[in-house]
DNA sequence: GTCTTGACTTGGACATAGTCCAATATAGGA
DNA sequence: TCCTATATTGGACTATGTCCAAGTCAAGAC
């Protein structure tokens, strides 16, 4: 991630106070927060940043492939990073927590061409539901 | 799905028009509505079905294992009422039209031992995304 | 058939997540 | 230093979903 910021000035992009900061905010191993999350951290070092620069760079960097959108429940999407690592997850029913994790099989493999009608199939998400360590002593 | 009415009555749930309504509008062979679609096809058999009505029965479908509750993007949920057959799936990302598949493989064997840290890990939910015929076509 | 009662429904206020837009500010090239 | 296309901002707006007090009604008791 340390390297996002040049590969986004490579790609023309005007290179904010803002920008830095939210780039900052997402540069950590597991990190998977919602939109308003990156805001309340972007703002402790930038107090005067706006949510609607928050969902405007963060829908760029989507586009770009710089991060993963993912939606579990519900709620808000969240935003992983770890985009250029091909990974599923793994999330709390508890308290939402998420955890990257690998699998030993291709799931693309596991549907067949006669289950696919006529799509172009490109992306496929795995999504474990489970209870977290602290959620199942809590419970 | 035409005996869900009685497995209702067997425990103990009152038989009401909205019920019945919006057990009706759920009973057919690939249906994925929306709360609001659910909505929108009981109103017009009971006009004055409410909002809330539709969101309680659908909450309370799902408490009891009818139905499943889907998300796959950052939008409405949608509601599956084929819950007693496991399966997977596959969203047209261009116009949201969903379709039940089965998979070759069981997705919980894929995640080992090692990778699912201390979870209880009860569910898994796969989703593959492409473009539909008509999308392709359209675009 | 009527009564009774607790479960169900209703409309509307409220909450949360996200989008859009016109006005303003600014990064970075000339 | 100036210029201008691009980015940011606050606030209004939309979509989805939740909550609640008041009214309604299904179904068991008689």
């Amino acid at each position: 991630m340390s390297d996002l910021l040049q590969r986004l000035r490579d790609r023309g992009w005007r290179l904010t106070a803002q920008r830095r900061v939210i780039a900052e905010v997402l540069d950590g191993e597991h990190v998977h927060y919602t939109a308003d999350e990156v805001h309340a951290k972007a703002a402790r070092r930038l107090p005067e940043i706006s949510r609607a620069s928050v969902y405007n760079t963060l829908g760029e960097l989507v586009a770009l492939g710089e991060i993963v959108e993912v939606t579990t429940d519900g709620r808000a999407k969240r935003y992983d990073p770890n985009a250029h690592h091909p990974h599923q997850h793994l999330v709390c029913a508890g308290c939402g927590m998420m955890r990257d994790v690998q699998l030993t099989q291709d799931p693309m493999a596991a549907l067949p061409e006669g289950e696919r009608f006529g799509f172009a199939v490109s992306e496929v998400a795995v999504t474990y539901y489970g209870r977290c360590p602290d959620c199942v002593a809590g419970a």
